[in-house]
RNA sequence: GGGGGAGUCGCAUAGCGGCAAUUGCAACAGACUGUAAAUCUGUCCUCUUCGGAGUUCGGUGGUUCGAGUCCACCCUCCCCCA
């Protein structure tokens, strides 16, 4: 994996960029959609390639370890070979269902994570080098060390402790990632993840223990766990003024239309969420004009398109009274046409940002963008 | 004409002397940030300063401290027999 800055922001610390993965480059600052159980939900691959425009998509470690299971995913030759997506792949370690599968976990520093399954109540061990042993299996192009994340709000005390089982962890995945080779015939680059809750200190401390093993990239992560987004931009702010700037930066987990270009300016090139996926599916669609709840009843007789002017099929020919009414009879393609919208928005919106980074005119174009994005239609 | 059954907040249902009244659907609104989410929450008779207040269970009377629940008559609908 490589990455090269094409062009740094005079005014924020934005920059576009270029990584290079044997499953093609991808250009940022990138928002990659999840596909947590190896499918983005409610949409085909060829849509997040041919319409969405996705670069690189996400999958699940804890998730497809569950199900199918790695014999499976080895048996097919990989997860791209399974669920068809050749372009890049990134998958998280499972330290994010750690935290929120708190219930039924229980964390031994020295071992990892024993935990239940959601499914059938079976219980499983996660340890560092397991988890880089599955995301070989699974064969991503990006492996992210396992970890554990704090919830908000967090004592001190229990972020420090947890950062150290953290850094522990790391130094493991580390060591294993380097005693073993991918299965498949294409590299994989492993990012840590910066912890340390809201605490400056140990936010700092995360940088430094990080920067040593000078990884390919670096995940900050812990954040958008609930506190407020002020102290997002700012924890995001601090790590990025102290991590190498040769390096991607990925936020783990945002967000908002606002939070991703705020957090472009403070120097985050990838971004993933959820939010667009999920709230496309429940009748939120973001535009550019703000935030449409397609579900209520002021669209019920609005017979104009989405966004005539999209590069959207589905934006062009559908209308907003059309895409109400699929949402509240229950009909499956309300769903399909709200996460086609709201991916396609969300690759829209770096995309645009990255060509407004080029032309040097990003932040006057992001401090216009902002309230816009967040106003409800 | 005779016999039997039923009418509850948009629809459908529960309720068998203490009830503004069950549940489902529909409707309306909200939530959703490294996905246990095609999910979840709230409102859903009227008014409300969210503490309450006022009117309700086909209609009219009655019994009772108290009636959607019991009684009488009336209205409407359904089933069976002629």
């Amino acid at each position: 994996m490589q990455f090269i800055v094409e062009k740094s922001d005079e005014k924020s610390s934005a920059r576009a960029g270029v990584i290079t993965t044997d499953h093609g480059k991808i250009q940022t600052p990138i928002f990659m959609p999840v596909g947590t159980l190896g499918a983005v939900k409610a949409i085909h691959m060829y849509d997040l390639k041919d319409e969405v425009k996705a670069q690189i998509i996400l999958g699940n470690t804890y998730h497809l370890y569950l199900r199918p299971g790695m014999g499976v995913i080895e048996a097919a030759g990989g997860l791209h070979q399974f669920n068809g997506w050749d372009r890049p792949i990134l998958t998280d370690s499972g330290g994010f269902q750690v935290f929120s599968l708190s219930n039924t976990r229980k964390i031994k520093p020295d071992e990892g994570v024993w935990f239940q399954s959601h499914i059938d109540g079976s219980r499983h061990l996660f340890s560092p080098e397991k988890v880089i042993d599955i995301q070989r299996t699974i064969g991503s192009d990006i492996m992210m060390a396992f970890d554990e994340c704090p919830p908000y709000p967090c004592t001190y005390e229990y972020a420090r402790k947890s950062l150290d089982i953290t850094l522990g962890w790391l130094d493991r995945c580390w060591k294993h990632f380097h005693e073993t080779e991918p299965k498949y015939g294409h590299s994989q680059a492993l990012f840590p993840i910066v912890q340390g809750s809201t605490y400056k200190d140990l936010r700092t401390k995360s940088v430094e223990h990080i920067v040593k093993l000078d990884s390919e990239g670096v995940a900050i992560g812990g954040i958008a766990v609930g506190e407020p987004t002020d102290m997002m931009y700012e924890m995001a702010d601090h790590c990025c003024q102290i991590l190498p700037k040769d390096k991607p930066r990925y936020l783990m987990g945002v967000g908002t239309p606002a939070n991703i270009l705020e957090n472009i300016a403070l120097g985050v090139d990838m971004f993933d969420c959820v939010m667009p996926a999920r709230d496309g599916r429940h009748g939120l669609l973001f535009t550019w004009d703000g935030i449409m709840n397609m579900k209520n009843e002021k669209w019920k007789a609005d017979f104009t398109p989405l966004d005539a002017s999209s590069d959207l099929t589905a934006d062009r020919i559908y209308t907003r009274a059309y895409l109400r009414h699929l949402y509240t009879a229950g009909e499956m393609l309300g769903p399909m046409i709200g996460t086609i919208h709201n991916l396609h928005f969300y690759l829209q919106l770096v995309t645009t940002a990255r060509q407004k980074i080029l032309e040097g005119t990003f932040t006057e174009w992001k401090n216009l963008m902002v309230p816009k994005l967040s106003t409800r239609l």
